[in-house]
DNA sequence: TCAATATTTCAAGAATCGTTGTAGTATTGA
DNA sequence: TCAATACTACAACGATTCTTGAAATATTGA
């Protein structure tokens, strides 16, 4: 995980369309759904969430198989983690002895 | 939680810069930084950096204080996981007979 | 082979976002 | 009060992204 990767990551969910297909694609885990079902599910043009999907997987987001005529596509779950710890791998480095002194919430506290 | 914080949470950490800003104070928790220190930093004119700690400030994602002359940011670390909840929320819901069965590594399988 | 189906690619315009300079506000120290 | 400092607001331009219709590709079933 580098800044670059995390960025497109980041902009794959930016946009309320890809993250209603991602939340949907989570839902329907491990599975899946083809394209078809995912844009009557979201009452999407096939053209324009075909843009969504291309960017999703391009990211990485997302995972794609063809079945057929039919392409399958899948949330792929491992890389959230991955990003949320790129997040806060260096939490509180900076000074650690003030850690959680002041936010006992701070996920990076948590260990 | 909803489509709408979520998807500016997302847009938040969608530019380079944004990113570095949020990594840089979640490395400087809890105390955070002044926007000074953080533009000499990562070496960024005041104006642009302005500009984004002001999106994700608006965002939720950093908090501001004022200290005189100065404006402190620190980084929100609670909502980062609350964002990870939205997504895996309703994870393998539409066929929970079929969760894990083919992928061990899915986030939503961790309980 | 042929028509229907599923999906993608391409082009074009509209909308949005990022960067910069200039100007403005607010605070500090003398 | 005055000059310096810290930061933000505004406007403008270029760059990028979003959306849509039309056309193209690939697969299926008859």
């Amino acid at each position: 995980m580098d800044n670059q990767l995390a960025t497109s990551l980041f902009e794959s969910l930016s946009s309320s369309i890809r993250l209603d297909v991602f939340r949907l694609l989570v839902k329907n885990a491990p599975l899946g759904l083809v394209a078809g079902e995912i844009a009557t599910n979201l009452s999407l043009p096939a053209t324009n969430l075909s843009f969504h999907l291309k960017a999703m997987t391009n990211a990485g987001l997302i995972n794609v198989t063809q079945e057929g005529r039919y392409q399958r596509y899948r949330a792929n779950l491992s890389v959230m983690q991955a990003l949320v710890d790129y997040l806060t791998a260096e939490c509180c480095t900076a000074h650690p002895e003030d850690c959680c002194d002041n936010d006992k919430t701070a996920h990076c506290c948590d260990h």
